[in-house]
DNA sequence: CCCCAGGCGTCCA
DNA sequence: TGGACGCATGGG
């Protein structure tokens, strides 16, 4: 597994995610980019700065049609607007971010994906990215990767307990692994493309499959 | 013109 | 439990 890691490492190098200067905007960014590019995401970031409402308590307090305008270029905007400003009310009515940070991950876990719009992979990024827990987050492009490797349908429990099984619980390690994943699926291994020509994984993945 | 993106909830077999 | 579908803008 970090053979695997120092592959991506040295093909990609240091991914520095998530990029973002609060734990709000984090944790706002993680429900924006759902299958959406982060480049969309920043232009909504970016309105949100503008109207001085980039933060969980801003939000959970703006007019939902001013939310909607804000975050049009993310996509899915009416339902995201909806979702978003009723997260982070739920969250302030909870203690806000600072009572995020004092949870453990099992019950940080169950709260987030009690609300509605965040499901596995939001509430895994809002506790490794924004609150710096060490929990694995999967995505659709390791779900493929990992699939294409073992040449069998993989779920989002079934990889999350493989590799918290296997590797050091250390949220850095966790944030990079992560990233790197998703570069990798952005790069190679796509959906029109299953070719593995120059793929970095290559050889391991060869090596898993003779396994 | 096509397909895809750092998903989620719902519905149906 | 697993697959299809709606949600919607923006990029390649």
């Amino acid at each position: 597994m970090y053979d695997l890691y120092m592959r991506l490492l040295n093909r990609f190098g240091f991914r520095y995610w998530w990029p973002g200067d609060t734990r709000d905007e984090i944790l706002i960014g993680a429900i924006l980019t759902q299958q959406t590019m982060w480049r969309n995401v920043e232009l909504s970031i970016d309105a949100l700065k503008r109207l001085k409402s980039l933060s969980i308590s801003k939000i959970s307090d703006m007019q939902i049609d001013n939310l909607e305008t804000a975050i049009r270029s993310s996509g899915y905007y009416r339902q995201k607007a909806k979702r978003l400003k009723n997260a982070c009310k739920q969250i302030m009515r909870y203690g806000g971010i600072n009572k995020l940070l004092i949870m453990d991950i099992p019950e940080l876990r169950v709260f987030l994906l009690s609300i509605p719009g965040i499901g596995e992979e939001t509430a895994d990024s809002i506790i490794l990215y924004a609150t710096e827990k060490p929990t694995f987050v999967v995505d659709n492009y390791t779900i493929r990767i990992m699939s294409r490797v073992y040449n069998k349908k993989m779920d989002y429990g079934i990889l999350k307990n493989y590799f918290e099984g296997c590797i050091k619980k250390d949220a850095e390690l966790y944030k990079d692994i992560h990233a790197q994943f998703v570069e990798l699926g952005k790069n190679y291994c796509k959906k029109s493309d299953p070719s593995c020509d120059g793929c970095p994984l290559n050889q391991i993945c060869l090596y898993i499959k003779e396994d």
